[in-house]
DNA sequence: TCAATCGTTAAAATCGAAAATATCAGACAA
DNA sequence: TTGTCTGATATTTTCGATTTTAACGATTGA
């Protein structure tokens, strides 16, 4: 029997995961040029794969292209942080509408799943515990996927996700962590999904954006 | 002086245009498989390039790529057109009421003048004139852009736009003219953004989409 | 001193071929 | 007949090298 790693593992598919996380998770800098040569030797993959996913990450958005002078990381403003903020207010508050409306015990489970362990996490760190950034953001992200999970529109979802991870780059940008207001709202808004209270949830849903938008502007990280 | 032909017209960037505007246009039928050495003659380009421009329009979803067996047209379903219509009506109608609250005479001017062409295109094509109808959907396109061009948010221009162009791809697909409907709702926008109604143009966009929608599934071309 | 031109160098865009992988037909056993 | 294995073929994935384009500095003329 084959190992059961991932099918189909290609050399580009790896490679783009792993450049657009440095992206998001800052390890890559905002405005930094995206010389070919250098990401060749830095990724160990020849200049033509890495043009391909260099093109999706451009389309994503997450770097930008000027004329044949290469790539770099796309450049941060609060001006588009609040445009992506707005985006995903839109996004996830309709979503979250649709999903109450259709979701069924099986996404009950779901919800509650994603949001102990979400929980748990933020409970550790709440205590001072330093765990790992990408585990505690892909919580986040089953949390608040979970949720809208039953919105029904593959293209809201997909929309979503590509939002999601814009938000989080400015979020890691000026490294967050809003402690128990943020854990606080990820409570109440598991308590309006099994009230199926979309209403209230989608209240507590642009105070958690706006809030946080707000937190790291304060922070001075996106000096604009 | 050097021809005031497009900048940095690259081989890349030109095939991309022509292989998206060809699958938008129905001329690269859903489902169809894109053998890469066929492209490659079909186009005139290497594999290389080739496989560049077909990663973006991956992300774009404009065609998928299964595993590693290569890439085909993104197939269509009554179901997806349902999902993208109803993207279209979300992103649409809130960039309307953002965009009717910020216009300045300026935008006015923009709204007027595209909605002037467009008139007078579906004048013609009303009066059984076969036009262009690549020159008809971008008049269109430029009158509902115009709509929304004051919204303020680049992140929601862009996704508007994305969303739009696989809504025409499904208009395109079912052959559709609604005439004197379509045409009679393009007026009513443009009254409606002069009058700065937005909650009027938002029940108007509703109608012109779903009636849209209804009409091409009438039509047959989508056997769901 | 400044502007324009030209040559040099660095980088990106493009290509053709090699390596890896999937598809398919036919043989063989149950 | 059905299902599985195996080898041949077709297709995709990846690479190294070539061609084209942009960036930079020096040189020249005003």
């Amino acid at each position: 029997m084959p190992p059961q790693t991932d099918i189909a593992e290609t050399v580009g598919e790896r490679t783009y995961r792993r450049i657009r996380s440095d992206i998001i998770f800052g390890r890559l800098a905002p405005g930094q040029r995206l010389r070919l040569e250098r990401l060749s030797t830095q990724y160990d993959t020849s200049i033509a794969t890495l043009r391909e996913l260099l093109n999706r990450l451009l389309v994503e958005g997450l770097i930008v292209a000027e004329g044949q002078r290469g790539f770099e990381v796309t450049p941060v403003s609060a001006e588009r942080w609040h445009e992506i903020a707005q985006m995903r207010e839109l996004l996830e508050c309709h979503a979250l509408r649709q999903s109450f409306e259709h979701g069924d015990v099986e996404w009950e489970g779901r919800v509650v799943a994603a949001h102990h362990k979400l929980a748990s996490l933020e409970k550790k760190l709440l205590a001072g515990e330093r765990s790992e950034t990408e585990t505690w953001k892909r919580y986040d992200w089953e949390f608040h996927h979970a949720l809208i999970s039953c919105c029904g529109s593959r293209a809201l979802l997909d929309a979503h996700a590509a939002i999601f991870d814009k938000y989080l780059r400015y979020q890691i940008i000026a490294v967050v962590f809003r402690g128990e207001a943020a854990a606080r709202e990820h409570r109440e808004l598991l308590d309006a999904a099994l009230r199926r209270d979309w209403q209230s949830a989608s209240a507590i849903m642009v105070r958690h954006i706006r809030d946080c938008v707000q937190h790291t502007l304060n922070s001075g990280a996106l000096a604009s």
